[in-house]
DNA sequence: TGCTAATGAATGAATAATCATTCAGTTTGT
DNA sequence: ACAAACTGAATGATTATTCATTCATTAGCA
């Protein structure tokens, strides 16, 4: 596996996020990233399995801090409808924020055949569990109803 | 200049629509939307200069449609205000009829670098216009303020 | 009418261009 | 001196584009 630590890893992604924004993933050329990033060609792929796998981890990396970030926020609340309260404002006002990324998501990794096919979109499912798990609680705390099922709201309130 | 009303030029616009709306411009191939089309590879260069034009005229089309279709629209009110918000109505019904539409302009033109560089959007800066002449019409009518200047307020009304 | 020539639309195999990816060689750090 | 990190030119795969050829239709002529 890769080394994912290293300053040159953070370097690409950043160049990555900066020339996907500006071009888009299918007109961004490996070259022009590595450019940015001065590196060569070559290094990108001591550090990433190919260009999907740039486009994938800088998801990650965004979803990383998003998801410590959100669970920060809602660590703040004690109720449960708080939380989700909590969770629905931090959530747009984390999409307000990252737009940019926002729009690469939806706009190239929908088209990304390998993305949506290959990757078990981890860090994602872990984000909408937070929704589930504070129903669960919810439900225990006597906030809300027995009835809901937690994974199916989850999706609904998404 | 190639011919621009055979039926095999609107084949080809409609299996284009279609491929680029599945897969997005980068990923369609001309071969599947010759495919699509059931024509040669070669014979799409017998309508389209290459595969950006295709794109282009795609926008086109459609453009030239929303446009009649507004322009009509407009014609059935007298009053400059009435004008206004039959514009305003038609284009938001308009957009959600093309969603597909819309989509494609916005992220694939967006991006396509010969478009926005090359290609004077002659169409669109008609469709803008409209709103202008509206203007200036109210201002006659007495209807609209003389301090408004219509090449600016197309832009924010827009 | 029947025959031949001319036309040009259509085809798809061949070509050319573009880029992601590799790797043989170089540099850097210990 | 060795390993690890790095380099960028070379490679190969993919695809847009071209073009020599086919084929159907039309025009010209007797």
């Amino acid at each position: 596996m890769k080394n994912r630590n290293g300053e040159k890893y953070f370097r690409i992604i950043n160049a990555a996020t900066k020339i996907f924004a500006r071009k888009g993933f299918f007109q961004a050329k490996v070259s022009d990233i590595a450019r940015e990033a001065r590196v060569a060609d070559g290094t990108i792929y001591l550090y990433f399995e190919n260009k999907d796998d740039i486009l994938i981890s800088l998801f990650e990396e965004q979803m990383k801090a998003v998801l410590e970030n959100m669970i920060a926020q809602i660590a703040e609340e004690r109720d449960a409808l708080k939380k989700i309260e909590k969770f629905a404002l931090t959530h747009l006002k984390l999409i307000e924020l990252n737009k940019n990324m926002a729009e690469i998501i939806q706009v190239e990794l929908r088209q990304s055949g390998k993305f949506m096919k290959e990757y078990k979109n981890e860090k994602f499912l872990q984000y909408l569990n937070l929704i589930s798990d504070i129903i669960k609680e919810g439900q225990e705390q006597g906030v809300f109803r027995k009835e809901v099922i937690p994974d199916i709201a989850k999706r609904a309130f998404f």
